[in-house]
DNA sequence: GGCAGGGGTGAGACATCTCTTAGAAAGGGC
DNA sequence: GCCCTTTCTAAGAGATGTCTCACCCCTGCC
């Protein structure tokens, strides 16, 4: 699972942020200093930074020039008030992956955390693969041993999810909370029914219910 | 080791660059002023050029010019504001090899001397090309098989954005930022009636629509 | 056999996304 | 100044994806 370091001042955002990465399947850590963010960020525990500006002690900027100063690729998005445009500039030439204006919204942060995981694992390949599944996330490719397969955006955030943990049985409220939103009306079963849209798609047997439990991987 | 020459006269910049080259294993040297950098380009120590356009004394373009004038064919990269697309052109067209809209990303950067370093060992050449479409970054010229297509400045950006990423879906807010600046208003669909022109003159099934997602280099 | 609790699936309502088109605004060339 | 090109916005038609609902099936138990 990846892991997430978030250095933000304002508990109101930065427990937002916490919540719905955690909710969006990943393991998150909280800095609220500068020189916090820095020497976490430093100890290669994390997969990628989510930095703000605005931090005391040591500001967004600095620490950015620090981390990439010690020789440090560790991808970072920076947050800047949607004002400051040039701030974002500045932290863009300094080193940053990628920025989001606040206010933004959440799916556009975490679309922006994948992507960047992505590219980073990438010089190998952005391909996960199970059997004879495999899913390219970059270019949303979907092949069954040879056979090329068409699916919608629903499906394949479905199928990368079952792809990323091969066996293990995820219910459907995991499933829900992960592939459609923490949010999401937890009676509906809407979990069923893309299941049942994956199963046509890529052939039977490779999606096994588990009675009482959820949906499994084969 | 290769070594490279960085023209740029605001220190913060440069100074990133620098690091971040250096991080990456090529040996570096950084110029102030227009006059430093041409001098230190004709030494033929160097193996590439990274030049700005804002320097004093001299500024890039003449640098470029005088460069290119003296018969060296040293490879170079141009860093531009991405938003005037003009100067990008004026660049080309004086003998860059390739440019970078600021602010870019340090990865970008580093792919882009990786790939004229390669290329200039095998006769300089400034086309991208995928399948039978090619760009030529130096003259504006675009070729589908055999029939020569004439692009505006913006539709050009956007199918050479394509092309540096065959097969990648690209979202719309990437093209945005991207092709368009980072300030561009979220909400417009220029993106869209781009792509629909670009369909236009390269011929129907080059890009082709991931439904929300973006678009793909087919 | 009958029942209860899951699970599967088709139809259709609804929302969203995408493409096309027309035209206004801005800028360059003559 | 006038014309042409480029760029961008706006609006609407059409395509596709998403989700709910209702109903059927299966399994295990009595």
């Amino acid at each position: 699972m990846a892991s997430i370091l978030i250095a933000d001042d304002e508990s109101r955002i930065s427990g937002f942020i916490d919540k719905g990465l955690r909710a969006a399947g990943f393991a998150t850590r909280v800095a609220t200093t500068g020189p916090d963010a820095l020497h976490l960020a430093l100890t290669g525990e994390f997969d990628l930074l989510v930095l703000d500006i605005n931090l005391p002690g040591m500001d967004g900027f600095e620490v950015l020039e620090q981390i990439r100063g010690s020789g440090s690729r560790l991808p970072v998005i920076m947050l800047t008030a949607r004002v400051e445009l040039e701030d974002t500039v500045a932290g863009l030439e300094r080193g940053a992956d990628d920025y989001l204006g606040k206010p933004f919204r959440f799916d556009e942060l975490v679309a922006r955390i994948r992507l960047r995981m992505v590219r980073d694992d990438a010089g190998s390949s952005s391909e996960l693969s199970h059997r004879d599944l495999r899913l390219d996330i970059r270019t949303r490719r979907v092949h069954v041993g040879e056979r090329s397969v068409e699916l919608s955006a629903r499906e394949f955030a479905l199928a990368e999810e079952f792809v990323r943990h091969p066996g293990h049985v995820l219910s459907r409220e995991q499933l829900l909370s992960r592939v459609w939103g923490f949010d999401f009306d937890p009676g509906s079963n809407v979990v069923d029914v893309y299941v049942g849209y994956l199963r046509q798609k890529l052939g039977p047997g490779r999606i096994e219910t588990v009675r009482g439990m959820g949906y499994r991987l084969a």
